[in-house]
Formats: structure tokens, C-alpha cells, sequence
DNA sequence: CCTCTCATGTAAGACGTTACATGATTCA
DNA sequence: TGAATCATGTAACGTCTTACATGAGAGG
């Protein structure tokens, strides 16, 4: 569980409810995160039922009561057990399209670099995304910005990345691929 | 489902027995995805009863069987459809230890300089690793390799990030935050 | 009129991890 | 003697995603 220390996190410093949860999560994890309300919900209840949290409801003039959880002593130690802690080993690049990518020599370039320019539009605009959300941010100093320019770096060598795979493709330096996994024998 | 056309794309190529796609996954797909036993039997048991995958028994020495692992036309069929259709949105760097960092004004400094620095040698080792696995390989124009020194860029990036965030913890450039998160108002 | 945003949630299923169990051989 | 490698797997548990359901108000 993750998305648990994730939310105390973001608790301590202000009370929130879970929709703000999921907009703060995403603004500032998202290029690592992803949450959905499936598992914000749930966890706000069970963190509430072993008194990490506790809930008090805002009427609201147009939709449901907001539910704003504040963190207890508990939570925040807890919390601060869990920053001390080691982080696990870590490190887990997920993209589909980079699972796909070494097989491309089975299949047609053609379509391949059609898969590649939709990858590079996407990434163009992720770029953009996280430079405006960058700029908007207050605080120079402060450790989510680091986070945040990290985050436009890992974007910018993926997006140079697609492109020079995509010149590699298009110039034929790829070996169309019958048998182009090195395997050494076993 | 992933591990499916990862699986299925290495069995293009070569006969191939669960123990050995673990290798193989680990190898060439391991900065990106994990591969467990727990997934790849039962997988392997799937795709043999949905007919993409054939099987024979070989038997071993000092081991129980191998189990050889062929795909069959209709498997080359669900594998190609797959490659040319498009790759989900993705992206998704998850390390543990980046969903903490933007924490660290809530805790202890010499703590975090301390996790930090265990960070800074696990990406070393990673990185050195990656960087002889590379080496190993022949074949210089596969699509394989290119995906592997995207690999170590990315690695490269966070190695370099890792020295960098430590030196602006070091110098307290990040102020220990009791409200460091910059939320604009709800 | 239709879609978006705000705001709550649930249920089912897909996916992934961890720990266990077996057992011969090789290497320190 | 102890650990690692080869080789198979299962069971329980955790996590995550997807789709659904509700409903008011704002703006094009």
C-alpha cells in the first residue's frame, strides 16, 4: 500500500476530501502515479476506521457533502514511521508502448511509425503539460518542484529517444527481424 | 493483460520454457516490468488453453522437466493484431522512493540525506549493470538495444537528479516545510 | 440539448506479489 | 555445511482498473 502514505502525506499539511485528493495526486504525482477514485474512496474509509483519519461532512449547495478527512496524532505518526523507513528497491518504467517496441521488427515498419509519431505527439504534449503546471508553481525550493523538474527531464530523453528511434526506423538502420533476439543458447 | 505479448513476442523467435522467459523478461524488459513465477505458469497455462501456445516435455537430469513452450499460428495471429494496434496512453514511473521525496520537508533532514544517499547507490548498481548488459549484446542495430540505452539515459537522469537533490538538501536550499505544499485554493 | 465539473461511492474482475513446496546438483 | 542454480508450480493476499450509479449547475 502506497496510495495510503500518499494520502497522510497530502493530509498533513490541510484537511482535504477525496476529489481534491485525486486532483492534488494527480497534478503532483502523476507522472508516477495514477489514482482513481476505486481506491481513494476505500482507503479514506478504512484509514478513518483505523483512526488515522477522522471525517467531519460540508454541506454543499449543488453536489453530495464534501467529506473533509483531517489526520490524527496516529496518522502522523504513522506517517512519519514511514518517511524514516527504507523505500523499497524501486524503479519501474511502465509503458506500453516501450513493451511493444522490441518486437516492432515482426511487424510492419509502416504501421510502426505510424505508432511511433502518435507516441511522439503524446509526449509532446505531456512536455507541455508538466512545463505549465512547473511554471505555475510558487515555491523554487521547495521538494515537489524537484520532483516536478525530474519529471520533465525523464520526459524530455524519452521524447528525444522517440525521435532518434524513429530516424533509426525510417533510414532502415533497424534489421527487419526473423530473428533478432540475442539469445545467447541455454 | 501484458505479460501475455511479452510472452507471446519472445516465443516468435524460439521454443522457450517458463524459467527461461523469466530470464529473458528480466533481461530485456526488467527496467520496465517484473516478472514473477506466479504470473508466468498460470500464463503460460492460459495461452495454452486458449490455443495460442503448444507444449512439449522435455526431460532434464537433475530438474523436473522442461516444459517448451511453441507458438502456434493462431498464437503469431493474436501477437500481430496486438502490434499493430495502438498502445495505451502510459507512461508510469513508479518508484517508491519518488513518491517520498516530496515528503521530506515533514521529516528529518540527516534521515533523508541518509535515504538519499542509499538511492544514489542503488541507481549506480543499476546502472552498471545495465551498462554491462548492454555490452553483451551483438547485435547493434536491434530494436532490443535501442529500448536498453533508453534504459540507461533514464537511469543516467535519475543518477544525476539523485546528487543534484541531495546537494540542495545538503546546503538547506529546501526549507523544512510545515506547509510547503502549494495548494492553490478549493 | 449536451457535455463538463463537482462530489460521492460500489462491485467485479484483472493483475501482481509473496511465500511456500519439491528436489537434484554445483561451488565455496 | 550451506547457498545458489535449475525447474516446476500453487494459494493467499494485495493492489488497481473499469464500469456503473446518482444528481445539480454552468456554459457552449
Amino acid at each position: 500500500m502506497s496510495i495510503k502514505y500518499a494520502i497522510l502525506g497530502l493530509l498533513q499539511s490541510k484537511d482535504l476530501h477525496g476529489y481534491r485528493i485525486k486532483q492534488l495526486l494527480e497534478r503532483d504525482f502523476g507522472f508516477m502515479w495514477t489514482a482513481n477514485y476505486g481506491q481513494i474512496y476505500p482507503s479514506l474509509k478504512k484509514l478513518q476506521q483505523d483512526e488515522f483519519l477522522t471525517m467531519r461532512e460540508i454541506p454543499q449547495p449543488a453536489s453530495p457533502p464534501r467529506k473533509l478527512y483531517s489526520i490524527t496524532p496516529k496518522g502522523k505518526k504513522e506517517f512519519i514511521d514511514w518517511l524514516n523507513s527504507s523505500p523499497e528497491k524501486g524503479l519501474m518504467l511502465r509503458d506500453p508502448f516501450l513493451l511493444r517496441f522490441p518486437f516492432f521488427g515482426f511487424g510492419n515498419t509502416t504501421r510502426a511509425l505510424e505508432i511511433i509519431d502518435e507516441q511522439i505527439s503524446l509526449y509532446e504534449g505531456f512536455l507541455k503539460a508538466r512545463q505549465d503546471n512547473l511554471s505555475e508553481r510558487r515555491r523554487s525550493g521547495s521538494y515537489g518542484r524537484l520532483v516536478a523538474e525530474l519529471g520533465i527531464e525523464l520526459n524530455e530523453v524519452m521524447y528525444n529517444w522517440l525521435k532518434h528511434a524513429r530516424k533509426e526506423l525510417s533510414e532502415s538502420n533497424l534489421l527487419p527481424d526473423e530473428d533478432n533476439c540475442n539469445d545467447d543458447e541455454l
